[in-house]
DNA sequence: CCAAAAGTGTTGCCTGTACACCCATGT
DNA sequence: ACATGGGTGTACAGGCAACACTTTTGG
């Protein structure tokens, strides 16, 4: 408490976001992220989380929003804090960088355009040296980055089976097939559909409405969040604090 | 990323741990804690989390694990970082917490001489102004620190159901009577012994030794910890990362 | 009519819980 | 002997996984 006052000059806190959504090009859903070339030289050329300096004047949570809203344009559905990194050396001039996950709709990526594996480049201050990676198919990552995406998506995974947060990959109104679909792509495994419905018909999370989803073979029903409650517990803040401050 | 940089000097780091142990001086245990009465100003004369800036030349739990030696002179038997609280307001002139848990085994704590809730004076530099309180009874606590411990104990009670952090708090051997109180304890209810122990057991956590605690009636078999494996997972970090670095 | 997904029913296992009961020791 | 906690047995209830089965659409 008394110690070491001003030497703590040279520490400078970052801020990074793990982004994740659900691609559905491909015959499988994957998950995938956006990351950043590096363009100057601690890990010059290699990709990194989007992120950056922590501003004075945002809390942690209005950080990582920034960023991410920098790099993808977009408004994250779920978003919460992951872990504090400070080891000494992973970067050279003392860094801690706060790290967040988020999960994206895919249609709101969609929507702005964002395919395949090239930087997407739609209204806004959308960066270049942007790309989508499958997560399982990353390039070389720079700093612990391939660490904290692994820890991101082992929390997810973990994360799906006591909450809602798959919702967080879903637009407002979807079928079971869709949310089961979401389950089955964050935890690499096949879910029986019956039990499935089941589950989370019994959970009490879910609306049903009026409407029907067509096409293919019998229309399925259509579901809604249940209101505007949170998808999980984010962390120890109250609502209140997330928001303002 | 390429924003602000230059303005984020005046963010400092500070690292502070909720230390918690169990007393078990009265009839039933309680969960208790080191606090620190501050000297300065921000909420002088309020009680505070062991804690302090962190050294640019140690990791975050480097700075944890010194700050609490250097309040209860002990080591603890497990530690997790708990959250990284970086509002605005939290503190004048903008501070980043990272908050680490800690859990000591009472034997430790009794054999430095921390009794009641007067500061203790043991061997080493255990500082004045701290004093031990109940977590169902604390003070009024500076800064945002009754949320932050509020957190520290719904996690612990979390924790305890699906690890064995609970031996935390128990010396290397011990009796199934005195894990199953530890257990009570945090989570506030009475539990089965004889489910208790089944539980217990079939988790395979638990190595029975020859030896048995005498005393009162029919003597108990003492058990201690599988291996030196960890109590629970701490995090993403990597356990060779997490000593040294 | 057929394929395929939507949705319902049924069964069996496994786990947690409640509680009856025996065992071993100090007093 | 008896009170008390240590330790075992057992039976019931709820949840989940497996899977048979019915319903409803598009082709």
């Amino acid at each position: 408490m008394t110690k070491s006052r001003g030497i703590e000059e040279g520490i400078r806190v970052a801020v990074s976001t793990v982004i994740l959504t659900l691609r559905r090009e491909t015959e499988e859903p994957r998950i995938a992220l956006p990351l950043v070339r590096r363009i100057r030289d601690p890990h010059r050329d290699c990709w990194a989380l989007p992120g950056g300096w922590l501003d004075p004047r945002e809390s942690l949570e209005e950080a990582a929003a920034r960023t991410l809203a920098e790099t993808t344009g977009l408004a994250p559905s779920y978003l919460e804090q992951l872990y504090a990194f400070g080891a000494v050396n992973r970067s050279p001039g003392r860094v801690v960088s706060v790290v967040y996950w988020a999960l994206l709709r895919p249609d709101t990526v969609d929507a702005l355009g964002a395919q395949s594996t090239a930087p997407h480049d739609a209204a806004g201050a959308a960066p270049e040296n942007v790309a989508w990676y499958d997560a399982s198919d990353l390039p070389p990552l720079a700093f612990d980055h391939a660490q904290i995406i692994d820890y991101a998506l082992w929390r997810l995974r973990n994360k799906v089976g006591y909450s809602r947060v798959a919702q967080g990959f879903l637009p407002p109104e979807f079928t079971l097939a869709e949310l089961r679909e979401a389950y089955e792509t964050i935890l690499g495994r096949r879910l029986d559909p019956a039990n499935f419905r089941r589950q989370v018909e019994s959970a009490g999370n879910l609306v049903p409405t009026d409407a029907f989803r067509t096409g293919s073979h019998r229309p399925a029903r259509l579901y809604r969040n249940d209101t505007d409650v949170e998808l999980a517990d984010r962390g120890p803040l109250a609502p209140e604090e997330t928001r303002t401050s």
